[in-house]
DNA sequence: TTGAAAGCGCTAACAT
DNA sequence: ATGTTAGCGCTTTCAA
């Protein structure tokens, strides 16, 4: 049953030495033209596989990317999963991942646990509490140990590493212009993430974007609530006021809520109400009407953390680390929710 | 910067031997106290952290589990995951990902590229292409070379081994059964993943409840196309025929798109149209009106899932292995797509 | 061209 | 109570 094949047995059936074998099998110029090929032979023959463990052992290294994500769940982040899993591939690395809820414990308890020689790197996107409470000495522990981060979308801006983000207020700005231009006079803005670095900055965003068109910035517009329940309760209160025309949603639940709550006040969307939300998952496509979002190119965000990542570990040390932070950029995606 | 403290430096650093160091601070019996816990205090001032690698290499695992997926963006592999992420974590494994994108090619790749040393046990869902083509050496290899597997959901039926599943059967059968019981005359039926066993399941279980209640079962009702575009042309075509009164969609995109359409035909839901789907994304609950649909329960797959292979992992290899398959309940969920 | 031996970091049987 | 030694599977220098 267990068959696991190793080189001392290749070399005992064969009746050379080990090391023959294993350079044998690597190819190495010293092996005789047939020898080799008898090696490789038998080798195939009995489905020998190179034990990974013994060869990282002996490297020092795993190949291995730690991929650490506050919720798979969000479609946001199992996007930005599957571009990581796609380039770690590509360039010959697995992935092991750790999902830590939004809870600073577990996302210390998890990279504690994988650092330790099970993974070359990590990629992050920073738990909620750790990132409102500004805990990041398990991130810099991690960086002085020797293993190299990349940080994605929410980022710690006092960690010193490399990192890719979305250009949230850029976005923000250019989406709430969108609103203003099609001819929203009474906007408003919902969030329930303003405790996360991109909650603020899209928030900013918005702002500006009142400001520049010199549109007033009625407070009384703004519904920033962290508690789901509360949050609703306000959504519901304030779409009582008919003459609202614009939604500018900062987050998914938001932008969620503001479209089921709208509909049931009886809200024509577009016609009434225009609205445009963050947002990643297929969902906003099938809600009828379908809703216009901010699409974060979340595969290229994975793809290019792990580019990163993979180019630092694969840098030799000698060179100076120059950390970058990459930005990608959004798109705004027209649908049934805004008018054209 | 590296770091990296290994026992011989603690060992020569406080004069003792290295098994000295090991065996303290595995806390064994053999070591007096005192030095114990003058090593112990060592080895936290130092950071000491034991590296796994040759930990594994020693113990010939590595409380590793490789989890091949279709497709983290579903929204029922994603829940699937975490309920095995948080099972593996609590009972000390950890997880590498693959993700087979639905292909056999990449699910072999995936699978080969980890069972050598990398992973103690698999737990699968078969890619649509291995499981339409029937596909299954690449399973057999991993378990004849001692690998165990786990395979949820979508299940090969010819490989011996471990499996949890959904009772897609009997859930479908029921959810017929209620659309009969709250009134429709005239009921369809679509699927677009008749490939896989689910699929298949789920239609003999809503043939069986038409049966059961002696309905006819009209095949122009029926539509079974896995053609995504020509599945939505013909779903347009079908819901001209203002008579139908209920929709049973055996997949998500099917649920989606009879939503939408029926929506955009003007039909009063749940008036005029029960419509009840298999379904697990937070989006059936956003969609206006919300989607009934037939939960599986997704977390406590991967938890079950979890706990087989590892109890299998941990029992010793004398035990007779006697294969399981669980069957893990599914719930209906009321909504508002169905009339009460 | 091939083989012997050391060592990656750790554990554990076996001395002392 | 502590140390010596061998070995997990592999690579790699060095010797033959």
């Amino acid at each position: 049953m267990k068959s696991k094949v190793t080189l001392k047995q290749l070399a005992k059936e064969l009746g050379v030495s080990v090391s023959t074998v294993s350079k044998a099998l690597s190819n190495s110029e010293e092996i005789s033209t047939q020898t080799k090929l008898k090696i490789k032979e038998f080798a195939t023959l009995k489905k020998y596989k190179p034990n990974t463990i013994a060869k990282n052992l002996k490297n020092q290294s795993s190949k291995t990317i730690g991929v650490i994500i506050p919720n798979i769940l969000n479609p946001f982040f199992a996007k930005v999963f599957s571009g990581i899993e796609k380039r770690a591939l590509d360039r010959g690395y697995n992935i092991i991942t750790g999902i830590s809820n939004e809870s600073f414990e577990k996302e210390k308890q998890v990279m504690e646990l994988l650092n330790n020689g099970s993974i070359d790197g990590f990629i992050v996107s920073v738990a909620e509490e750790s990132q409102t409470q500004n805990k990041i000495e398990h991130f810099n522990d991690a960086i002085n140990s020797g293993t190299p981060i990349v940080m994605f979308d929410r980022v710690a801006k006092d960690v010193v590493c490399d990192k890719v983000v979305v250009d949230d207020f850029e976005s923000a700005f250019f989406a709430a212009t969108h609103l203003i231009n099609i001819g929203c006079k009474n906007i408003a803005v919902l969030s329930t993430i303003d405790g996360l670095s991109v909650g603020k900055l899209r928030l900013n965003g918005y702002e500006s974007a009142l400001e520049n068109k010199s549109m007033p910035n009625d407070v009384k517009n703004h519904i920033i609530e962290s508690d789901l329940d509360l949050f609703d309760e306000k959504l519901a209160a304030l779409l009582n006021d008919k003459s609202i025309d614009g939604i500018f949603a900062i987050d998914e639940h938001a932008a969620t809520m503001s479209h089921k709550t709208a509909l049931k006040k009886g809200f024509k969307i577009p016609d009434q109400l225009n609205l445009i939300g963050f947002a990643d998952g297929a969902w906003s496509r099938r809600l009828t009407p379908s809703l216009s979002t901010v699409s974060q190119h979340a595969p290229e965000i994975g793809e290019c953390a792990a580019n990163l990542l993979i180019d630092r570990l694969e840098k030799p040390f000698t060179e100076f680390p120059k950390y970058e932070t990459i930005v990608i950029k959004t798109e705004l995606r027209y649908r049934e929710s805004t008018k054209r």
